[in-house]
DNA sequence: AGCACGCCGACT
DNA sequence: GTCGGCGTGCTC
């Protein structure tokens, strides 16, 4: 008779609590995954203890339904703890902490192993047969030709990867000249390209990266645009690849272009693997499982790729650390570089954090010496930054948003055939449709914000940017009956109208989330501006990442003034990132770059101090305002969001939270509850609750004695609420 | 989050 | 007479 053990398991549900269930098995299952009844329902859930007792009835406790794994999918090592220590720093439910961390497939219980492939290899009637190929079997020939070359045969995914189709290995397997047998796949060999010369302050940062190798170390980049991170990054990591160890670079979401990618794959032969969010769960997993047994290298990937287990793991670095992609905005609200740090003390690693436009958190730590501070002040080509100045529109007559000096600006650079960049943050036609006759507006009827009026491509409708309501156009007045509507205010299409009628023999793009719904649209758009068959480019804020266009000479920034007096304390930093980064895609070849930026307000410091080109200069400006306002990254903050169809419920919940939290006001500041920026979203009211502490275990003392009342409590079941620790956005 | 139970309104 | 609306409560 076998003894009954209990097992603690994580489920994927949001109860900030563990299950307990018995099992008969005799063996170990910590950290496996196992099949359980729950409620009504059947769930996978990840073992995470095997507790000696249990204090509940042993009769009542239900038994697991099915082992999944024998030995763990996910090792229990660093990521394992990584996954604990997020889960309880963000106050979220463990279980749904493990299904966010783990790839899809392995969260819907697919099995943790890597697929035999077919590995190819020509026969010896296939070599003596070869030459006797008819001329025109181009895809046979070249399919021999690469395996004939190929010392140790090829598998599936390489020879897709050469383009060579799975019915021509068919039809030359038929013939006998090739034959397949199954393999799992193991490491390539080390191997690395031509590396780059490096200037001298490259250099010292790859220097003082090999010193910090083996031990828990923080390095932040802190380099102008252009000024060659990318080939330092390369070099670190070549360190790495040479001892046959591994390395992390975590992405911004749409921050990997084809060019870099490639540059990777040169340097790292087939030891590059990518994850990013176009994959499958297939394609997903299988490279989970490569990293996670040793087979690659090198793992380039979105913020989610900070949970995959590498166990040779030596390095992490974070690109572009500053942006909002790595801060996971829903459910599990983990922020990746955060985690990454926190891994790498764990695993004892150095990591490298890397941007133009450093985060005021990450800055804070450089200044104060916990970080490593590297600076890259010099363009890898030499070439001086573009100029910023301010174009003051203040009393000045607009043609659609553009002031004089700033089409005069355009006229020249484009009559000298040089390349020009609009940049305006808000998509489609107008921003508002008013009634002339009685003032009325067309609002969104379940929002609280005003519906866009779109016209691309002789259609015309109005759509909510917030929840996506889409409302055929209008002609008339609903209150008065008037035909007299007006659209007030410029989106990305009426400047592309606008700008298309002044300039009818410029070749010209809009992008935006409009123009590149398609998939490679963006793709395509960059590489002919990159050629220059497009010269003026007109776009919202995703022309402003990543991507190089070396014939922009001048950049134009049409309204910035929003960014100034916004409610949110982050906007003006987030302005300054922007405009900075946009800046960067100006006059990075030959040609010397100057951007302009329209504003009421030229006099505001924050514009003064963009001119100056001194972003460092900028963020300490910043970095003091906070200081003195009390805000992070000098303090740290819990938000509560509640959302319901029913207002009262709301604010009911926030101020049950409030009331929960009062006796530790103290320690403790309370704002709320208030509504939210756009106080009601596809129907429902938005109101939040934020907590601000200068002491972050303060903070989360707080939240773990109070949770556990916010959760249970019956106003809490009324409304959808969330709890977001160090929250990015505000409203 | 699911999923069921439960009690009140407009339909074949 | 039922189908179905979403309020309430529970999940080892």
């Amino acid at each position: 008779m076998s003894t009954e053990r209990f097992l603690a398991v994580a489920l994927p549900v949001p109860l900030r609590r563990l299950f307990t269930y018995k099992t008969t098995n005799p063996q170990s299952l910590l950290g496996c995954r196992v099949r359980v009844p729950f409620g009504r329902q059947h769930l996978i859930g990840v073992v995470v203890a095997e507790p000696a007792t249990c204090d509940l009835d042993h009769h009542t406790l239900k038994s697991i339904e099915a082992t999944i794994d024998q030995t763990p999918a996910l090792p229990l090592g660093d990521v394992w703890t990584l996954i604990h220590k997020a889960a309880r720093y963000y106050h979220h439910s463990l279980g749904e902490a493990f299904a966010t961390a783990l790839p899809n497939a392995l969260a819907k219980g697919e099995p943790a192993q890597l697929t035999p492939e077919k590995h190819w290899h020509v026969t010896a009637e296939g070599r003596a047969q070869q030459p006797t190929l008819a001329a025109n079997a181009v895809r046979m020939k070249r399919a021999m030709t690469l395996l004939v070359t190929a010392e140790h045969g090829l598998s599936d995914s390489e020879l897709k990867a050469h383009d060579v189709a799975s019915t021509t290995l068919k039809s030359l397997a038929n013939k006998g000249w090739i034959v397949a047998q199954l393999r799992t796949p193991t490491a390539t060999p080390v191997a690395l390209g031509v590396a780059k010369q490096l200037n001298a302050e490259q250099q010292h940062i790859v220097d003082q990266m090999a010193q910090l190798s083996t031990e828990f170390a923080v390095g932040l980049i802190d380099g102008v645009t252009g000024s060659g991170k990318t080939e330092v990054y390369l070099h670190v990591i070549a360190q790495v690849v040479q001892q046959a160890q591994q390395v992390l670079l975590l992405v911004p979401e749409i921050g990997l272009t084809p060019q870099t990618l490639r540059r990777f794959e040169q340097r790292f032969p087939g030891q590059v693997a990518v994850m990013h969010s176009g994959m499958t769960d297939r394609q997903r997993l299988e490279t989970w499982l490569k990293a996670r047994d040793g087979h690659i290298r090198v793992l380039i990937g979105t913020r989610s790729s900070i949970f995959t287990p590498l166990p040779d793991l030596a390095l992490i670095i974070i690109d572009e650390e500053h942006d909002a992609s790595f801060k996971q905005q829903d459910g599990f609200r983990y922020h990746a570089r955060d985690l990454a740090i926190l891994r790498a003390q764990l695993k004892n690693i150095p990591v490298l954090l890397g941007s133009a436009t450093p985060s005021l958190e990450s800055l804070k730590h450089a200044l104060s010496g916990r970080y490593h501070h590297f600076k890259l002040s010099e363009r890898a080509t030499g070439q001086s930054l573009p100029m910023v100045k301010l174009v003051d529109c203040k009393n000045q007559p607009l043609s659609e948003g553009f002031a004089k000096p700033l089409l005069d600006a355009m006229d020249a650079a484009l009559k000298a055939g040089q390349q020009v960049l609009v940049f305006l943050n808000r998509r489609g036609y107008a921003p508002v449709l008013l009634c002339h006759q009685c003032g009325w507006i067309a609002d969104c009827t379940r929002c609280d914000s005003y519906m866009t009026l779109h016209q691309s491509n002789q259609k015309r409708y109005l759509q909510c940017h917030h929840c996506g309501r889409y409302q055929n156009d209008i002609c008339q007045c609903p209150k008065c009956n008037s035909n007299q509507l007006l659209d007030i205010g410029q989106g990305t299409e009426r400047i592309e109208q606008f700008l298309t009628a002044r300039y009818p023999d410029i070749s010209l793009q809009r992008i935006d989330r409009d123009t590149t719904r398609r998939k490679q649209a963006m793709a395509n758009y960059v590489e002919a501006a990159q050629k220059g068959e497009t010269q003026l480019l007109i776009g919202t804020q995703m022309l402003a990442k990543g991507h190089h266009f070396p014939k922009v000479t001048l950049v134009a920034v049409l309204d910035i003034d929003g960014a100034l007096f916004s409610s949110d304390f982050r906007a003006p930093e987030r302005a300054a990132q922007l405009i900075t980064q946009v800046a960067g895609r100006a006059g990075r070849a030959e040609l010397k770059g100057q951007v302009l930026v329209q504003t009421h307000y030229p006099e505001h410091p924050l514009l003064q101090a963009l001119t100056a080109n001194d972003y460092p200069l900028l963020a300490r400006q910043l970095f003091q305002e906070r200081q003195h306002a009390s805000l992070p990254p000098q303090t740290h903050m819990a938000l509560f969001r509640a959302e319901s169809l029913d207002k009262q419920a709301a604010t009911d919940f926030l101020s049950f939270v409030r009331d929960a939290f009062r006796p530790l006001q103290q320690t403790l500041e309370i704002w709320g509850p208030v509504a939210c920026a756009i106080s009601r979203k596809s129907g429902r009211f938005r109101f939040q609750l934020v907590l601000n502490t200068s002491s972050r275990a303060e903070l989360h003392n707080a939240l773990s004695r109070t949770l556990p009342s916010i959760e249970s409590a019956k106003v809490a079941n009324k409304v959808r609420w969330s709890l977001d620790v160090d929250p990015q956005d505000l409203l």
